[in-house]
Formats: structure tokens, sequence, C-alpha cells
DNA sequence: CAAGGTATTGAGAGCGCTCTCATATCCTTG
DNA sequence: CAAGGATATGAGAGCGCTCTCAATACCTTG
């Protein structure tokens, strides 16, 4: 099968390859009956622009880097990732971009390409997912002019100039710790998380929590976890001697290996201790019990980041957007409020 | 910053257009000297040469298509597809090809994108997760001329002219049932799945497994699941009025579903009922009670796949290349041959 | 029905690279 | 040291598209 051009469908059509290149475009100024003439040869033949041609000349390729820093390597065992991109797959989909996948084992990989993906002309725009601190990626990026978001809140200190789409994360704590106050627990632990803004806004939300009700936050029932089910078991393995009446855990499979550390030690969820995640994978629903938590909705913020990058490429990248997404408490069997 | 091209890194090195092309591609027949002085001038600019350009020259991109067809959807849950597309991702990354992603939630997706994706000279070759009997999408491609590799065996009837990798599905249950045979279970029960080649093999490795030991296979033993750890549960379920003293699943995820379900019915794993999982995902060896199960390389999969598709790239795609590699049983505490 | 627009189309010049072919430079060796 | 062959470099012609600008076709309206 020859490929085609637009010359040749030009002549099959009767008109010039300019012609044929404003219909592809939906340019204005063209009469009907021409552009019918063209968009019949266009399907009959199957005809597909040839992408390097128009991205050389158009400057610009309709591809979106999908960025996941080094940090995050093992972070990919979390559901959430693949949910993540996923749902940026299905934007891309929807908006006729093609998502390029840019995942980084070590920080070698990633000075390696970043390089090449700023600078190539491959990418029109990145979507970063680094809400760990201190990402060095997003620094050395900002250098270059290749517009960004982020999916998650960048730290504080750079967060005004950049673009990024986050979900509410305080509020969602606010509401899961609130939910266990009300349901009369006192000593309410957290399995919190290190080095990244999601955690460092649940954190917030849930002292907050604490704080409105009068309650004081006790330290000792604070442990950190990374994000994984076996991280989220041993930190409440250590939490058990404190002896809390209920756990807020910072994701649902940190909550899934605190209800597993809970049965090791012969004691009973919600019965014993309550359990409350984060996240609502599409496992907190299965679990046994299932399990109480706060709904993100992945789905909206990968459409989001990739309809704000867009939006971004097209106009001018001033001021930066900044997206936050509200998030709702699903109550479920594993806080003790329903059976 | 400016972009750069070819011209004027030659201008700057002092020699032409060409021989800048020649440096960056590593042509023989240049003075040390000149390619040192070029090299030089490219890593103090930091020029990257524009990949549509050399696209359109070349008719090479460089990208390939990592296609999960719709029928896949769900089954993205399973965290085998992230481990697999992680591997392909870092794979890309060593040999300089950049993955772009095509996930397909429904028919209509997968059809809207099919023709851009083969057509537009994007991307050089697909590497395609289906190992779904009866995928639509596989032979839609294969009248195309663009080059691709399987992850998984297709189906019989036209593995012979389609490359793949696979793993030795049929090999690894073998081993794990002839694991529990040895270990005097009698009443094995399978949890399988349906319409996939890997279950296909797995089921086949099982029953030649039983009949080789000289065990009848008893189909009440047998139950369909999907791959998620909640169709484990149910299956089990079902299975577990059969009273079946080892179980093989065909998958870890199914392997979990079906441990919860045995505790529910307040059964011990593995004193009351031994349990062998597929697969070794990460979670295997951090569940209650760890769990035996056939460990396969998925780093190695997606490695080779990316070397098959470059190999069939630059080569003759003539004639189709098989690869199938080893699995290893890992025996952990599940099964009861260790505590 | 001519003049002056406006709507529609085509021609041409790149976009930045690769690759072939011609040219220039460098060694050999007789 | 001249001739011949190898080696090294440059010039030029695309790759298939977009976009500007000029040319043509089509309408208005006075």
């Amino acid at each position: 099968m020859k490929r085609l051009t637009l010359e040749e469908i030009g002549r099959i059509a009767g008109v010039s390859r300019s012609t044929v290149s404003r219909v592809i475009n939906d340019h204005p100024n063209i009469r009907p009956a021409v552009r019918q003439r063209v968009e019949d040869v266009i399907r009959q033949t199957g005809y597909q622009p040839n992408s390097a041609a128009r991205s050389l000349a158009s400057r610009q390729s309709r591809v979106f880097g999908l960025v996941m820093p080094s940090i995050l390597q093992s972070a990919f065992a979390d559901p959430y990732y693949p949910l993540v991109i996923q749902a940026i797959s299905h934007a891309c989909n929807q908006h006729d971009y093609t998502p390029a996948l840019f995942l980084f084992q070590t920080p070698e990989e990633e000075e390696k390409m970043s390089q090449r993906i700023v600078a190539s002309g491959l990418i029109d725009g990145l979507i970063i997912t680094a809400d760990t601190i201190n990402s060095t990626f997003v620094s050395k990026i900002q250098q270059y002019d290749i517009p960004f978001v982020q999916i998650g809140r960048p730290p504080t200190s750079n967060a005004a100039s950049i673009s990024y789409v986050d979900v509410d994360n305080e509020a969602g704590a606010y509401l899961a710790a609130s939910h266990l106050v009300q349901l009369g627990y006192r000593r309410i632990g957290q399995l919190a998380t290190a080095h990244n803004t999601a955690g460092a806004d649940r954190d917030a939300g849930y002292r907050h929590a604490l704080g409105d009700r009068g309650l004081e936050v006790d330290e000792a029932l604070v442990k950190v976890s990374d994000f994984s089910e076996a991280g989220g078991y041993q930190a409440m393995q250590a939490l058990l001697d404190q002896q809390p009446e209920a756990i807020f855990a910072q994701s649902d499979a940190i909550a899934l290996g605190a209800v597993r550390a809970i049965r090791d030690r012969g004691l009973r969820v919600p019965d014993d201790i309550a359990v409350v995640g984060f996240d609502d994978m599409p496992l907190a629903a299965n679990a046994d019990p299932p399990l109480t938590t706060v709904r993100q909705p992945i789905n909206r913020t990968g459409m989001l980041a990739v309809e704000t990058l867009i939006d971004i490429v097209r106009t001018t990248p001033e001021p930066a957007r900044h997206i936050v997404l509200p998030v709702e408490l699903v109550i479920r069997a594993s806080s003790g409020a329903v059976y």
C-alpha cells in the first residue's frame, strides 16, 4: 500500500495541495462542493496526513509527554498511577493528542532523557506527576520554554509560577478525620507519608479536623509510612502499641495494610479499631470490610490536566493555571458508621 | 532560547550541515579532529536534532506504540499491566525509542484511533498486549504493513505469522500443580480464566500435571474467574462447596481473592486449603500468608518485546519471531511446603 | 453593466533534516 | 613527484506538509 500525499489527494479531487490542506485543517472559505469532493476522496483512500511533515511545517506535534520522575519508581505499585495514566490516555485520545510515556527508574535515566524530551521538538507539552517535594526534574524543565502542567500541588515555594491540577487533599482529610470524631472516637491516629505535598495537605486536614473539635493531636499516634500496603502494615504495627481507637490512613493501600496488621494482632475492624483511607481505589469497595475513604476524581484530574495543557500550548502561558478539585467522603463499613 | 539547527552548528564548528549530520548519525569517514570539534559544539550548545525533520527525511520516527485493546480496560486494575508498561518504557529508554501509549476503553475509541496509528507515520512499530482470543485489533493491524510484536501468544490459528514474546504458561502451571500433587494434595482445584491464551495454556499445564501423576481432573473443582481479586473471591466461594484440598489460581490477584474467601469461610491457608498463584507480583511476597507462585520475568518480556520490534523494523520482518521465556516456581508459605 | 469588493483557489517558499553525488583533499606507490 | 585511489567534505534535492501572498472567480451595488 503506497503512502499517499496531499498532492495526490489533490490530483484525484481535481484541486491543489493547498486546498486539500485547508479541508483537512478545517479552514473557512472553501466552497461546500469542493470540500465535499475532497472529503470523499480522503475517506475513500483512507488518507492520513504524515505527522512528521505536519510537525515540521507547523512546529507542533500534538504529542504530550507524560513524565513520572524516578522518585516514584516503586510507587508505581500503587494503583493510583495506573489510573492516572489511563485517565490521561483517554483524555489525549479525545483531543487527538498522543501521550508519550517517560517513566524514570533512576536519576541517570532522568538526566539522559530530559534533554531530548524538552529540546527535540517531539513533544508539545508535558504532564508531570511529581508531588514529591524537591523534584529536580521540574526545576530543570522550567529553564526551557516547554509548557507543562503538574498533577498535584508543587511545594509552596514555587507553586505560583507552575500550572497544576490537584485535588483538595486537605478538605478530604478534614472530612475523613471529622467523620471519625463524630463517630465518637477520640484516640484517632494517622498513617502519614513524607516528602510529598499531598501527604502534607492530608496531614494538615487531619490536624485541623481534630483541632476544630477540641481534640489535641497526640504525636505518638502519627506514624510515617510509604504509599504501599506493606508500608501501612509496618507502620500500623508500631501504632498498635499506642492503642488507637481509629485510624486515618493517607491512602487506601496504606489503610489495607493497616487492616491486615490490626487483624494479625487479633483485633477487628471496625469493632476494635476503625479505619478510613484515601483515594477510593477500586479495591477499597471490595475490601474486607469495605473501606470508608475519600474519593478523588482521577478521571477528571487527568482530563483537566490534558485540557489545561492544551490551553497553555495554544494561548499564552501566563498566568499559571491552578485547579483544585473537590473530593467526597465515601462511607462504608470500615469506619463503623454502617454495617 | 532560540532553537538551533544543523546549519548553525555547522557554522559555529566551521563545517557544513552535512558533516554535522554525519557526526550525529555516527557515520564513518570523518577526520577525528573535525568530529571532536563538532561534538564539542553540540555539547556546549545543548543542540538536539529536530525530530520532526528527522522523521520526515529518514522516514522513521523512533516512536513505538504500546497498544492495549479495549477488552483489557478493566484488567488494567491487575498490577501486571502497569509492570509491563514500566518494563517496556525502560527498554525503550535504553534503546532511544519513545513509547506512545494507546489504551482503548471502548471499541469505538479503538476504531477511531487505529487508522491514525498505522497510517500517520508517527509510529515505527507496535507492541500489542492482547492475549485475548479474537482480538479484532490485531487482525485489523495485519492488513497494514506496520511492524508489530505481541506480548502473549496469539491464538493458534494465526500464531505462525505473528511475532510474539510469551512466557511458558503451560510449564509454569505444570510446575505449580505438580508442586501441590507432590505435597500430597489430591483434590486440587483450579481458578481459571476464559478467552485468553495465557489462561488456556495454564489450564493445559494444570491438567497435564494432574494427569501425569495419575490424578483425574474433577471438573467440579475448576471454576472460571476474571483476573481480579474480586473475581477470585467469588469463584472461590463457589469452589469451596466442593471441598478442595488445594487451589491453583491462574493469577496472584485471583489467589489473593481465594485466600480471602477461604478465610471468610473460617478456614485457614495453607492448613485447611493450600493456594498457589501465578505471576509473582510484588504483592505475592507480602501477602498473608506469603504466596507460593510462578514467577514470570516481566522485565525481560518487555525488553525482548522492544528488542524484537527493533530487529523487525531494521531488518526483514520474515520470518515471524517467537520467543517463549521460562518461568520458575517460587515456594512460600501458602502452599504448605514451608513455614 | 462596470467597478470594487470579497470569497476561493493556487503557487511558492520554507520547516530542518538525510542522503546521493560531485568535488576536494589526502595518501600511497612507482 | 606525478598519478591513481581512497578518504573527507560540501552542495543540492527532496521528505510532505503549512502558510503567506498573489491570482482568479464570484458577487454586490450604483
